[in-house]
DNA sequence: ATAGCACATAAACCTGACTTTAGGTCAAGA
DNA sequence: TCTTGACCTAAAGTCAGGTTTATGTGCTAT
């Protein structure tokens, strides 16, 4: 069991954070004792599902439609393994994407050191496409196609 | 060159979006014929770049400051590559963040789909983590590591 | 000529996710 | 006793990143 300010130092979230979340309905079994939260094990894997469904790219409040579920049992199981799997797929897609902005980056990181060197665009200007090193133009040509 | 309207639609966003990156300077060069913006290969350059560094965790008022630079000309060549390389390296430390959270949905994809054969999670949960298959317990670790 | 469409502006509005503020409870140590 | 520190609440405030609204301009097809 653990109280706000621990749990706060664990995770490195501030405490207002934490009790929006609460209030927000996301640990819906907390317990308190005359009123003070406690956090168990099973806040603490709340927390850590919370995160991972905001980075996937999940609203709060449909976090608390899971938590919900979470609560109402069993019969649930159908909707909290679409919900997962779709996150799933939209971080999946992300990913490919992420990856071609990150080729875009090695890509102008490449440009601006050529840059810096030449003390001028122009020469590496020049080089688009066809003219980059192998794996310069790969990454060029990732962040450039679609 | 291209209307507002015809960037809107290639990039597929809107055009008060459009406008509102050019109130807040994010071409600084573009050009207007009796007031309406013409769109150049610079602009539409300039659009895949904040495109690229928005979704590199960078702010409006940040991408700002790279477009001024890059009218200063060549003495802000190192800082525009102190600025990418520096959102590259952002970027690489959150795609491993991002696969951390992939495994976790991963894991809770199976965790559900065994709840759901089984009716219950009891099952699953005596499983955790050491009678995981193979390939999930790694996600498993992935995820609840560090 | 007039209706409709694509463009323009300034300013107000909206949303999500917090954070801050102002006030209060309670237990422990000096 | 009294002050400090960790907890509590409700309500207001903040911020980024747009979006909407109200109003106007200028071309073109009927």
């Amino acid at each position: 069991m653990y109280t706000i300010g621990q749990v706060s130092q664990i995770f490195g979230l501030p405490i207002s954070t934490l009790r929006y979340y609460d209030k927000q309905g996301l640990f819906p079994n907390m317990e308190r004792v005359s009123g003070i939260r406690k956090f168990s094990d099973s806040e603490m894997e709340a927390l850590r599902v919370i995160e991972c469904l905001k980075k996937s790219g999940l609203e709060i409040k449909d976090i608390k439609q899971f938590m919900d579920w979470c609560v109402e049992g069993a019969s649930t199981y159908p909707q909290r393994k679409a919900l997962v799997e779709k996150q799933r797929e939209r971080l999946e897609a992300e990913l490919v994407h992420m990856n071609k902005v990150l080729d875009m980056l090695k890509f102008k990181c490449w440009y601006y050191e050529q840059a810096t060197r030449y003390g001028s665009e122009d020469q590496v200007q020049s080089m688009i496409p066809d003219e980059l090193p192998e794996d310069v133009r790969r990454a060029y040509e990732n962040a450039h196609h679609d």
